[in-house]
DNA sequence: CGGAATCCATGTGGATACTG
DNA sequence: CAGTATCCACATGGATTCCG
């Protein structure tokens, strides 16, 4: 396994290499919560129980790691707000924004494409 | 802004919700090597020592239960070759093809933005 | 060559309980 | 409210062996 420190050779170059850019970042969205929690916050910023309410299923322990994970990434920004009790906003940072694109597109893809999906995984278990 | 109004049931609507349609295809492509192995195809038909090779790190037990799930949805079709020794090619499918650009679009955001994701990382090490 | 099958280490993530 | 801290079940995936 190559360290992170040398990365050196191909910045982002070649995308099947095992630290390169692509795969860094698959690494870190491509989990369960984080393309979710990112498109919530694209609608606006929201408090933690806000998130937890309209992520479907994540728990609080995967929905507070996931947003750690954002803000160490500097994708989402952390504001707490001093009252009692305590009030925790969560909005995304201009990078984080930017995301949301590629991200929609993805999105997009998906809905236009479910149904063949569905369908061709149908045809293929009943042709085993 | 924050909708408080609960989106009705939606199939491919609200992201949101578990059985949404981003989220099935986020489970399908959100592992390790879906993405790696479309990219390569996207180049290209390849045989599967091909891909082993071009991917790095892949497991040939893990390449082979992605190119099954990738058939399974249709995205990439198999032909076997009956030679000796066998020879079988993968390659992408119309389908498969058109979920290449919104992974480029993914790509290009990686490789614009993980110096950033790096940085940001660090300062938040450093922070703790 | 292109797998299938098995075994097993580890990571991911859910449930639960407690805290500031 | 917004977490932190454990414990633990299960899925992911690597290593290995065997086969058509």
């Amino acid at each position: 396994m190559v360290t992170t420190e040398q990365a050196a050779a191909a910045p982002g170059g070649d995308p099947y290499q095992s630290d390169c850019a692509t795969r860094r970042i698959l690494d870190r969205i491509g989990d369960r919560w984080t393309v979710l929690v990112i498109g919530v916050l694209g609608e606006g910023d929201a408090r933690f129980s806000e998130l937890r309410r309209r992520i479907e299923g994540v728990s609080q322990k995967m929905l507070t790691q996931t947003l750690r994970g954002l803000e160490r990434d500097g994708l989402v920004r952390r504001t707490v707000h001093p009252q009692v009790p305590v009030r925790v906003d969560y909005a995304l940072t201009d990078a984080g924004t930017t995301l949301l694109e590629p991200l929609r597109a993805l999105q997009q893809w998906s809905i236009a494409h479910l149904g063949d999906v569905s369908a061709s995984q149908e045809a293929y278990d009943r042709s085993k």
